[in-house]
DNA sequence: ACTTACGGTAAGTGATGACTAACGCTGACC
DNA sequence: GGTCAGCGTTAGTCATCACTTACCGTAAGT
């Protein structure tokens, strides 16, 4: 399993995409990230982990606290995933189009 | 529910991306992606109800086959949103680098 | 009209996984 | 040492969803 099937598959989740936006807009702690949620601090928690496990998140612990932060490389991971998609995705789409131009003008 | 939340829901499923994948490779009748892959020709054709909705592929008849290619669309939806998280992820990260890089420093 | 190939759909089942409640651990403060 | 706050983890439940089987509609060939 690549690390972009790892992220694909943490993202593949509306609440925890919750969980990683919040991370991303500042939060810190779990519970911060909790509070205004509609899921338990465990669930959050257990969320945590699979963004860990795909690199979306980093943590370090303060104290009794635990800090959470935006890890780049599994958005990084993605982005590459997509980009190979994307160009290909481009050449196929051009090419089809190509292919109904032909066929259009036969038509005529 | 944005298209992006869509995309990743979709993309959220490993043998969806296989299927995806197939099509992305060229294939084209339902049959053809099924062929080779561990799921029956139904669940093939689930699978591309939800890509299709998705954005992610299109499909046209073609007598009684109906041929699946490739939709951008749905690629640069994700794109879209990734470039957002990641451009934000590299601010914040580089915030915390240097914050960090700080705390290093008054440490000496 | 009959048959065959192709594919979407409905119904039912099974498995994955998201969630909660309860517990245990660790660090900070008194 | 005792207490409290903050988190991770476990066990168990419940819901979501992926999958199969069976069926039906449609288009092409005979």
């Amino acid at each position: 399993m690549t690390n972009a099937d790892q992220v694909l598959d943490a993202l593949g989740d509306r609440t925890r995409r919750a969980v990683f936006a919040r991370v991303q807009r500042g939060a810190r702690s779990v519970q911060e990230i909790a509070d205004g949620m509609d899921v338990s601090r465990p669930a959050v928690s257990q969320h945590l982990k699979v963004l860990k496990a795909a690199r979306l998140v980093t943590d370090r612990a303060e104290g009794t606290r635990r800090l959470y932060a935006v890890d780049p490389t599994g958005i990084a991971a993605v982005r590459d995933w997509l980009d190979g998609f994307w160009d290909e995705a481009l050449v196929a789409f051009k090419a089809a189009a190509e292919q109904e131009a032909v066929k259009e003008r036969k038509r005529r």
